[in-house]
DNA sequence: AAAAACTTTATAAAAACTTTATAGAGGCAA
DNA sequence: TTGCCTCTATAAAGTTTTTATAAAGTTTTT
């Protein structure tokens, strides 16, 4: 589980970062004051902070300064202001990236991936029922057994999971797989489709993972 | 020295980022098309790239896919595009930060820095099995016997245990024991990669330790 | 000079992939 | 319902790619 410490003093802001994080999966505290910041962390172990500048008893910009006295832990700083010297200030105080209020949910949350994944390479894995794929060490599991998946295999169940749930057309599929200039050749999805349910499947003429969507194409199914 | 490749195919922007980048110290190498890009970092080490999505021979994010195959050096993102969807694709791709134009001169720098510096080494697992490695002796043993191997055999086997479990391309071992300009070598692997299971493994011909993933590359196994 | 390590080549075997063939499922009109 | 059609699942054959390994050639080390 991927903990991360929020140091936020705006109400309506920490509401709708714990929604969006604990959306993403994160387990999240939340501080408003940095000397409570540094009381949680040191009581139990966290992946990333997110802090904001704008602390109520103390500068984030000493606050950041005395973290990286004892830690390395990678920090995100948000940031109501702009400014080019406050940016540069907190980078060179150590922060690890900086984000600008108004921020998109979409681009904080691909950034916090890009810290957790440089700094400390948690595996972030996907799961959908008992199958679980994990793409930096390229391994996938039913059940806690090892599944050996063929290149083709694995590229195809990768999409899948990163579409949960979403229905991929057979010429999306083929197109991110073998190129675009395969399209119209739907029989080299489903003769590996074929192969992965054979694989990953309890009883694949009757799957429970990858469905069939007649006429368009598979899903898989959470 | 730290030396910065640069793929940037606008000459304004060139030679503003040669301006400033070279004030700062950084040795640099300046290329407008991606595959020129690869020429380079195959030719010589560097610390850091900077990447303008708009190469003019290929996708900017087909480059950083490719790129990732092989190497984790750190890239910085460069766009006119603001998009939130591209910003979050080039993330996921592997980019460690990602940057708009027009951008702060200063801001780029600290970005800069904030990559430079937190360029960490890997950890290290020590024993796989009856198999142990002690990096600081330069030793391998198993099951409490030494096993003498080369140094380029030692070389493969730290790599494998710095990343236990998961899977290593050909090509991100050959960048990283024989250089970059070695990709496409495979035979070079394969070569060392049976002289070490003759070494380490009770049968070679079915290993429980280096195991191939076919088409993709060698594992580790728990 | 000899030994060791490394690169390069060759080849058989294994694995993966493509392609074809066939049977079955489901929809739809007569 | 029946017959026809399209789409699908899957086995199996054919083809290509990838791999293991020996061995020869080269370079480096001792």
């Amino acid at each position: 589980m991927t903990k991360i410490l929020i140091l936020e003093d705006s109400p309506p802001l920490q509401s709708f970062l714990k929604t969006l994080l604990q959306a993403s999966g994160y387990e999240l505290s939340i501080c408003d004051k940095g000397l409570d910041g540094f009381a949680r962390l040191s009581e139990q172990s966290y992946d990333l902070v997110l802090l904001d500048l704008g602390l109520l008893d103390m500068d984030g910009q000493d606050w950041l300064i005395e973290f990286r006295q004892w830690s390395a832990l990678p920090v995100l700083v948000l940031s109501a202001r702009d400014g080019e010297v406050e940016k540069v200030t907190a980078l060179d105080n150590g922060a690890n990236d900086y984000i600008t209020k108004p921020f998109s949910a979409n681009e904080l949350l691909a950034r916090i991936r890009v810290l957790l994944r440089t700094q400390s390479q948690p595996s972030v894995a996907f799961t959908c029922g008992n199958i679980k794929i994990d793409p930096q060490k390229h391994r996938v599991t039913s059940s806690g057994n090892e599944i050996k998946l063929t290149k083709k295999e694995y590229a195809i169940l990768l999409l899948l999971f990163q579409n949960k749930n979403t229905v991929l057309t057979h010429n999306a599929i083929l197109s991110h797989i073998w190129g675009a200039q395969y399209i119209d050749r739907p029989e080299y999805v489903r003769v590996h489709v074929a192969q992965l349910r054979q694989k990953l499947e309890a009883n694949p003429a009757s799957p429970k993972y990858i469905l069939t969507e007649p006429a368009v194409g598979y899903r898989l199914a959470d």
